[in-house]
DNA sequence: ATCTGCGCAATT
DNA sequence: AATTGCGCAGAT
């Protein structure tokens, strides 16, 4: 043997691995370390504390030399499978976590053969013997072609197909272990499922034509050919008998989407854009061999991870092209209509059950995706709609998820799985403010969880409360440019505080954000994209808007290689990039470039069932004649010329003549005295909001006034 | 000088 | 394929 045959490596001491201090003193090498009682003869370190880094080298090197493929998507959503063989968890790490019984080594034992649905098992037991055989089930699934620890027993009698023998998944649900990360892998296959979801819904809709219309329908269908090339490649015989596009099997995608692009009528002109943007981004982006572990091989796998993001940034862009701020606002309600009726009621109808449980799992298994989806909530409830908007919006959607519900449940025969539903309701929760809903366990427990994350989340808190104040302004009439200047401080100041937290926090706490934010990456992506759509659409100077998303930009990098840096864990830059920043900034330059000539909240086109919304009764002018007048007549251009507004956008980051015309529009209409019209809304007189609005009007504008003045916007 | 534990060979 | 044993580089 060589003695340098390679250059011994060294721990990164970043990982939390390194960081640990002691022993665990349970697993065997350390049984096997003389003071622990052992004989010293395996010289071998403490599971607990092995280097990440050094063991993802190893893999990566292992998997070089095979010629194999890169794994897809497994390694950014966790760690590789230490101990996925032994339960040798050391009991120093083992959180108490906020699941009590969770699932702890003994429990593999009860792993069941089929899915013990109607079994006497108490609920809690249920759940968990769900949870462990979905995540074996999820990491089967979609690393078929890698050798994995969890053997495979096939099993066809239950709609349960891969079986593994070895429990592997050992760590609790909504709190990831540092040293057990096996889990995670599962966490792919939420996006799979969700894919899937979102293609057999995007069948349905475009076949029957319930939301129908170019852009959702594009967005749908999009979302069909991405999901048909993906994932479930073991997906179950029932397939979502694809949309009418069916681009033909495998990598339907890469020919579904091409041979659309040309045929688009012309009224979807941005929808292209917004479509190339967002994929070039993912593609390109997935595939950099640098960027972490997402890079991957062959094209049917090359989407599937992300099929789901980029169909709803999709359909964010072209909602938000086709109609301006007030029309998003109620496409967007339209959307969580749409969105119920599809994904929860046909598809838990349609979708073999398996599909059903790792859904279920996907919402239930991760405090990220329930708190991002507690901040969709929080977005929706900013849209410019009228307050009985909401509340109709609010008692629909519980409607439809409580039919959706019961679907669910028959199928899979079990109630306490209806807490999955959870991710909708506090959806609604905090549209309308109401209490939680009681009596179901798992949601007290996401909520729990959430309420956790809040607490040691400064930015996450600041982010949350920044939306619910925005909520609060927006059912309170308030300005839009109050609802738009708190929302810049939102864009600016949220990044900020993550680099702060990136820059003091310890880096197994980091370790800990990269963890759950890979869990919860797609809801996440969500927050990502509705935040940039809904900044985009701000009326706010342009100049304004890009400065604050070059800021983001800046600090989000900024704040990625700290976490980077600090934690050794090289997941962090795709993460963030991916799921964080780049959807954001897709999504805000589509509504960026389609946003400002509908600001004057023109009710003459309102095809929708939805009331239109009322003008701000505290800030006239802000509404009418001002956002008018502001109306940024680069974008205006823009539009005219139906070109990618590249060269706009960078005549006004040069700070050209029109942008500087742009930024005094609204001290000039101020100079000009406010119009009156704003007040017309007659049809608003009975509600008590106006009344209620009118009183509190001075107060709002000086209240506005006083915060414009501390971000040193223009006032009008 | 002593200890730890990486990397590889040997063994099961 | 997984486990065990151990030389020796590097840390203490």
């Amino acid at each position: 043997m060589q003695p340098n045959h390679k250059p011994r490596r060294v721990r990164c001491m970043a990982c939390d691995g390194c960081r640990l201090l002691s022993d665990c003193g349970e697993c065997r090498e350390c049984q096997d370390k003389l003071p622990f009682g052992g004989t010293g003869k395996r010289k071998k370190l403490c599971r607990a504390r092995i280097c990440r880094r050094l063991y993802r080298d190893r893999e990566e090197e292992r998997e070089d030399t095979a010629g194999a493929y890169k794994r897809p998507f497994a390694l950014i959503s966790g760690h590789p499978p230490l101990f996925a063989s032994s339960h040798a968890i050391p009991g120093a790490l083992m959180q108490p976590g906020l699941f009590p019984a969770a699932l702890t080594p003994g429990s593999g034992g009860l792993m069941p053969g089929p899915l013990p649905l109607a079994s006497l098992l108490p609920a809690r037991v249920k759940v968990e013997l769900r949870g462990q055989l979905e995540q074996q089930l999820l990491q089967v699934q979609p690393l078929a072609g890698r050798a994995l620890p969890a053997p495979v027993r096939p099993r066809s009698t239950t709609p349960l197909r891969p079986q593994p023998t070895a429990p592997s998944a050992e760590t609790t649900p909504l709190r990831p272990q540092p040293t057990a990360p096996s889990a995670d892998e599962g966490g792919t296959e939420p996006a799979a499922a969700c894919a899937a979801a979102a293609s057999a819904s995007g069948a349905r809709v475009d076949s029957e034509g319930d939301i129908a219309g170019g852009d959702e329908a594009l967005a749908a269908l999009v979302l069909t050919g991405l999901a048909e090339s993906e994932v479930l490649h073991s997906a179950p015989p029932s397939p979502p008998e694809g949309g009418p596009e069916e681009g033909g099997g495998k990598g339907a995608a890469w020919l579904l989407l091409p041979s659309h692009l040309p045929s688009l009528p012309l009224s979807l002109s941005w929808s292209p854009v917004a479509i190339s943007l967002t994929l070039a981004i993912a593609l390109v982006a997935g595939n950099v061999p640098g960027f972490g572990s997402l890079g991957q091989a062959g094209a049917g796998q090359l989407l599937a991870p992300k099929s789901l993001g980029v169909g709803i940034t999709l359909l964010y862009a072209s909602v938000l092209c086709r109609h301006g701020r007030v029309q998003a606002a109620r496409l967007w309600v339209a959307g969580g209509v749409a969105h119920e009726l599809i994904v929860v009621i046909l598809l838990g109808a349609m979708r073999p059950q398996h599909v059903l449980l790792a859904r279920l799992t996907s919402i239930r298994h991760s405090t990220p995706v329930a708190a991002c989806a507690f901040l969709a909530g929080l977005l929706t409830g900013v849209q410019p709609m009228a307050p009985s908007d909401v509340w109709r919006t609010t008692v629909l959607l519980a409607l439809l998820r409580l039919a959706g519900l019961a679907i669910w449940a028959t199928r899979l025969g079990d109630w306490p799985l209806a807490a999955g539903c959870w991710d909708a309701e506090a959806h609604l929760d905090a549209e309308v403010g109401g209490v939680p809903p009681a009596g179901a366990p798992t949601a007290v427990q996401v909520c729990a969880s959430f309420a956790a994350e809040l607490y040691t989340d400064p930015a996450f808190l600041f982010l949350v409360a920044g939306f619910a104040l925005l909520v609060v302004a927006n059912l309170a009439r308030a300005s839009p440019r109050f609802v738009a200047r708190a929302t810049t401080m939102l864009v600016v100041c949220g990044p900020t505080l993550r680099l702060v937290q990136a820059l003091v926090c310890s880096p197994a706490e980091l370790a800990r954000d990269v963890d759950s934010l890979a869990e919860g990456r797609l809801g996440f992506l969500t927050v990502c994209v509705a935040g940039g759509a809904t900044f985009g659409v701000q009326p706010l100077p342009t100049t304004r808007k890009l400065l604050a998303a070059g800021y983001l930009a800046c600090a989000v990098a900024c704040s990625t290689v700290v976490f980077r840096i600090r934690t050794g864990d090289d997941r962090m830059p795709s993460l963030e990039l991916l799921h964080g920043f780049l959807p954001f900034l897709a999504s805000f330059l589509a509504a960026l470039a389609v946003s400002g000539p509908t600001l004057r909240q023109d009710d003459s086109s309102a095809p929708l069932p939805l009331s239109p919304p009322t003008p701000p009764l505290s800030a006239p002018a802000a509404c009418s004649a001002g956002a008018l007048a502001r109306a940024p007549e680069v974008v205006r251009a823009m539009l005219k010329e139906k070109a990618f507004p590249l060269q706009r956008i960078w005549e006004v980051l040069s700070w050209g003549p029109k942008a500087r015309r742009l930024w005094r529009q609204p001290r000039a209409a101020r100079r000009h005295g406010l119009p009156r019209d704003a007040l017309s809304g007659a049809k608003w007189a009975g509600l008590p909001w106006g009344a209620v609005h009118a009183a509190r009007g001075p107060r709002l504008v000086a209240s506005h006034r006083l915060f414009a003045r501390l971000l040193a916007f223009p006032v009008g």
